[in-house]
Formats: structure tokens, C-alpha cells, sequence
DNA sequence: CTTAGCACTCGCCGATAGAGAGTGCTAACA
DNA sequence: TGTTAGCACTCTCTATCGGCGAGTGCTAAG
């Protein structure tokens, strides 16, 4: 990206207005249509010129000799990292995104489900929200309720707000005087630890504790290392559909194509966090069409945003759609979205 | 469905034809294929002339005069109705729907989700499955959880072998006695009641409770009764992709009306819960396209089952596919699936 | 460096024609 | 009376053709 060398000014201009043009028809732009839009001084040949330039660069490309030029990817790269102007939300949209987030939903699945459709719906888009992974959510309290004789539920609630059960099935019996020991035990020495530190917390305690507590220790390593594998951060997606009004998807295979990338969530999450966990200072993360190098990928493009609790990243946020996409408004949008659920979540936790 | 006049065993034998052929080819059948395909001693016309009977009926249709025959919703739901044979699955296909189906998975509803991949799997369609509603699921223990000063968690454990956590903001904190105090009461008093009917036995259990165990009677109400309502049983699907290599998805419209409407799971849920209920002693619900009177559903089938905990009905399955779909080898699919299904719940709950 | 002019390319649209599949009808046959 | 062969007819599908329009690239002049 810091590569591409820069483009003129009077290049830049042009690109500029090839973007805006076909996010906003669809429809390849040609040299008139450019003039006209900008009010320029200049002729339809010196444009057609500038163009060819473009073409030559990379930054913009034609469908068959003599159509208009459409943006490439590298176009749309270009525009986004230089000539973009930041975008503000109407005050309505503010309001409403802040009141879909600090609504007191049932639980923070529900949060994040209804952000989910929120950016959805503003966005006139495909929403998506990764909910907090469980492994890195701080233990606030943990609890052991006997079920069944040999069944065992595991309650832990995190700093998140959620609370989560899970059932160990175990080979003996526990009694209850046992798992009101174990309860002590496990109260005075997880809660502020991340859910991933448990196990490994407990194993380090082995070493230094003795007698009835090294037992206890020894009980609790037991039964929690029988939990299943913390679920990673579970993908929501909302407004499929509205993605496939746009007019780049009249042609059906694109369609199956996107959608079998959609199902496989998971390809879509770990495509997110890796890229994420590159761009490093930069929070704003922005995917254009083939620069993901994802089968099924190539027509849509991605804005998304890490969130957080206090200072610590837990998930991100965003917005799936066309390659041809208002990229300064799906920023903004973002990027408030993301900030209003920190704040919240930040709030509950605190 | 008993309305329809019964054809004649000619007649029968043709419109079986038409069904089957349609089915494997998804082109519009002529006279000449069906006696090709049934070693017919009858030549092409005469078949012709069976079918502009069919026709006239309202069992088959033709797409332009003069193109082959394509079975009506009316053609397919006869054939479904006294036509059909049963076909069965083979030794390979049970096993490995019991095998998931009895997978130790990390809670039931991962039990669901995993079978629900596997009959979108098995049927190369949309598989469909309705976790049992929350409501009716049986109180197996039930405990309070304090979280912090004034939250509490609910854990409820229920016979489906589920356990779930549900948090509460209360207005005044409550002590750790309190809170053992609580849980003896509800674990005396709750477990066996149907999940919804707890709010009212306690309702009526303050009639014939006095002092202390009155009193913590209300308090328990007072704070069950903040729950969220019950979560009404989710709808997992799976393999929507699938549906949409069908050819009859060759059209962009179709897939968006029909990708609009699997999107409102609620809706989906409604339908099939409000035909199984009207279908009465039938177990097995086959909805024909049209037949099912929802924008949306025009081109698809659907063949579902409830499935039980011991005699009780908790929830269903099923296929969604083309109305082109082999209903034999989907009810034969779908009735075993919901019969390992309920085996497999039964025996957890028991 | 800019621009007017012009020939050229290409997608889109509608019309036309031929092939192929399958029908309905009629008349003959068992 | 039910069945069949024959035949004309209908309708879709595909390919081809030509004209229109939008837009380009190139050239030569300002």
C-alpha cells in the first residue's frame, strides 16, 4: 500500500470521481460523465487521457475495449488509503446506534445480535459482529451446582456480563459438602484471571499449595480440564439478503459463490483476525474484493473494527458488501458502531 | 387431500412416472420418455392421452403447449399421499446418523446443530432443526448464583441434559444465607415442573405456604419472575447453499425470495409448528410449495418430523429442498433421523 | 498541453431463421 | 371402444445479422 507511487493531483482528482461515480450507479464511467460531474474546464479527450494513465497504473479498468473505466481493486485501494474524506452519521443514526447498544437486552449475545443487525440495517449491507472469544473474558465469579449424582454444571461468569453453564459428566460422585469446598476454593483463587489462564493457573498452584487445598486444586484440575474447548468468538451475520439486491450479483454462480463463503463462518473469522492482527496500529480495517485472497471473496469487500473492554481487544465489528461500496460512509459507520459498544461494554464491566 | 377423486391405476402409474422422472431430471417429461422408461407395451400417444386427463385434472402441467409434463403441487402431494413407496436407508446412512447423533457433544444444543449438518449432509438439501422449546423442558435443579452485589445468575438444568444461566440485576443485594435459603426452597420445591409452569406454582404455592418459607416464596418470584422470557425453540438450518445448486435456482429472483424467507427463521418455525399441531395423529408433515401459503415458498418442499423426549413432543426436524426433491428417500431420511433423535434424548433424560 | 474531429470497437437489442422436442388431432385398425 | 400411426402444428432454444449508441484511441491543429 505505502508502495503505489503518488498519483497526480489532476489523477487523483479523476480516480476520485471514478469511485464515487460507480459506487454510486453501477455503471462503468466514462470520460463525459466525469466532466460533467466535476464541472470541469476540461475536455472529455483530456480526461480519456488521464484515464489512460490510470489504466496503465493499474488504478482503474475497462470491461472490453471502449466502456467506461470501473475502479480496481488497487483503484479502490488507492481511494481508500488517500482520497477518502471521512464521512460524519447523521445525529439520528448516532442516536439510534447508541440506543440499540445500551439497550438492556436479556443477555450480551443479544447485544451483539442486535448490533449485528443494526449495522445491517444502516448499512443497507451484511452486518457482522464477533462476539467476544469466551477464552480471553476475565472470570468474575465460578461456580460448581451439582446436577445429578455424576453430573456436574460449571458456572462462570465474566466481566463481559454473560454467565455460562457448561456440564461435566464425571466418574464418582461429589458430594455436596465437596463442592461447597471446591466453590471456596476456586472463588478465592480464579476470579481476574481470563478464562484461558484457568487450567494453567491451577496447574502452577499445584507446586505451591499442600494438603487440603493442594487436593482441592487437584479436584478442580479434575473437572475442568473435561470442559469442552472454550468456544471462540461466534460469528453473527445479518442482512444476507439485502447484499444480494446489489446489481453485481445478478449473475447466480457469484451468488453461491459468496454464500458458500458466508457458511463457513469460521474461513471468514480467522480471515479477519489474522489481517487484524497485522495492521497492527492501524485500527480500521479495510478488505477490498481479491486483496483477501479468499475463493469466493474476489466481489465483496469488508469494513470492520476491532472493540473493546477498558483497553483490551475482544472483538470486532463490521460490514460486508459489493467491492463497489461508499467506503467513506461504511467507515463512519463502523467506527462509531465500534466505539458506542466499547463505551458500553466498558460501562458494564467496570 | 381426501378430496381428490381417486385416479385410475393407468393413470396412477403414469403420474408416478412423471413424479420420478421429473425428480432425477428436473426437465419437463414427454410421452415418448415415460414409455421408454417404463418398457411400456403402450405406444406415445395413448400415453398422451393419459396425460391431458392428468392434465385436465390438475396433476400435471405443462410449462408451453407442446413441452412435457411437470407435476402440479396437487400431482406432487397424490404422489406423496398414495402413491409413494417407502424407501429405506441403507445400513451405511443409519450408522452414521446414530453415530452423530449419540456423539457425546459438549451440550444438546450442539446435539442439534451437528444434526442438523448431518441431514443437510446426507439429503444434499437444507437440513432444519428446532432445539426443544426452553418452556416445556422439565426442571432437573435449579440454583442461584451470586455474581456480584446485586446480580444474580439462574441456573436452571433441565431433562434434555441442558443447563442454562440466566442473569438478574436486582434493585437491593442479597446475602449469601439468603441465597442458600433460596435454593434449598426452589430445589424443594421446583424440580419435575415444566419450566413455564414455575411462575405460576409458585402463584399458587403462596396459598399454602406461611412465614418464612412464605416469604421466601416471594422472593423467589420476585426474582424468577425477571427472566427474559423463555427463549422459544431456535432454528438451526444448514446447507442452504445446497438448495441453491438446484437447477431450478438458475433464476436470481428466486433465490433472493427464497434466501429472504429462510432468513425469518420465526416464520419458518411458525408454519411447520402450527401444521404439525393441526396435522394431528399424522407424525410426518409434508408442505408442498404453494400448499404452505407463505410468500417465499413457491419453488420448495418440506418434509419434517417432531421428535420426543419419552412420550413428549419437544421438538422437530426436517428437510427443506426444491419441490423437485425425492419425498420417498427425504421421509425415509427425516423419520429415522427424529427417531434416533428422540432414543438418544429419551435415554439422557431418563 | 489541450482540444476538436473522426474512425473504430464493442455490447445491447430486436428480428429472423432453422432445429428439435413434443403435442393434439384425425383416421385407421383390432 | 380402446389403441395406434401419421402428420401438422406450436413453442422454445440457439445462432446469426444489422443497426444503434456509448465511449474510446489516435491524429492533427490550436
Amino acid at each position: 500500500m505505502e508502495s503505489c507511487p503518488t498519483l497526480s493531483e489532476r489523477e487523483e482528482l479523476i480516480l476520485r470521481a471514478v469511485v464515487h461515480t460507480y459506487v454510486t450507479t453501477a455503471e462503468a464511467v466514462g470520460s463525459r460523465a466525469i466532466v460533467k460531474r466535476l464541472g470541469l474546464d476540461l475536455s472529455p479527450a483530456t480526461v480519456r487521457n488521464v484515464m489512460a494513465d490510470l489504466e496503465d497504473s493499474g488504478y482503474v479498468q475497462q470491461l472490453h475495449t471502449s466502456s467506461g473505466r470501473i475502479p480496481t481493486d488497487l483503484g479502490y485501494r488507492y481511494y481508500v488509503d488517500r482520497l477518502m474524506d471521512v464521512a460524519e452519521l447523521s445525529p439520528t443514526e448516532r442516536e439510534r446506534i447508541d440506543h440499540a447498544v445500551t439497550q438492556p437486552w436479556e443477555d450480551a449475545d443479544e447485544t451483539m445480535r442486535q448490533t449485528c443487525h443494526l449495522l445491517a440495517d444502516v448499512s443497507h449491507q451484511t452486518g457482522m459482529v464477533e462476539a467476544p472469544a469466551e477464552g480471553n473474558a476475565e472470570v468474575l465469579r465460578i461456580e460448581l451446582v451439582s446436577v445429578a449424582p455424576n453430573r456436574l454444571g460449571v458456572v462462570i461468569a465474566d466481566t463481559y456480563g454473560r454467565i455460562r453453564s457448561l456440564m461435566v459428566v464425571l466418574d464418582a460422585p461429589v458430594s455436596a459438602a465437596e463442592v461447597h469446598r471446591l466453590n471456596s476454593f476456586l472463588n478465592d483463587h480464579l476470579p481476574g484471571l481470563a478464562f484461558e489462564e484457568v487450567i494453567s493457573s491451577l496447574v502452577a498452584s499445584l507446586e505451591t499449595l499442600f494438603d487440603e487445598r493442594r487436593r482441592l486444586a487437584e479436584r478442580a484440575l479434575d473437572i475442568l480440564s473435561m470442559l469442552p474447548s472454550q468456544r471462540v468468538g461466534h460469528m453473527f451475520l445479518d442482512g444476507t439478503t439485502q447484499l444480494f439486491e446489489q446489481p453485481e450479483f445478478r449473475d447466480v454462480v457469484r451468488i453461491r459463490e459468496v454464500l458458500s463463503f458466508l457458511e463457513e463462518r469460521h474461513r471468514l473469522a480467522t480471515l479477519i483476525r489474522s489481517r487484524l492482527r497485522d495492521g497492527g496500529s492501524s485500527q480500521m480495517l479495510v478488505l477490498i474484493g481479491s486483496e483477501a485472497q479468499e475463493q469466493g471473496f474476489e466481489e465483496i469487500s469488508l469494513v470492520a473494527r476491532p472493540y473493546r473492554v477498558g483497553a483490551k481487544i475482544v472483538g470486532m465489528l463490521g460490514v460486508l458488501g459489493p467491492r463497489r461500496m461508499p467506503y467513506s460512509r461504511m467507515t463512519a459507520l463502523v467506527d462509531y458502531t465500534a466505539e458506542s459498544l466499547s463505551r458500553h461494554l466498558t460501562r458494564i464491566a467496570g
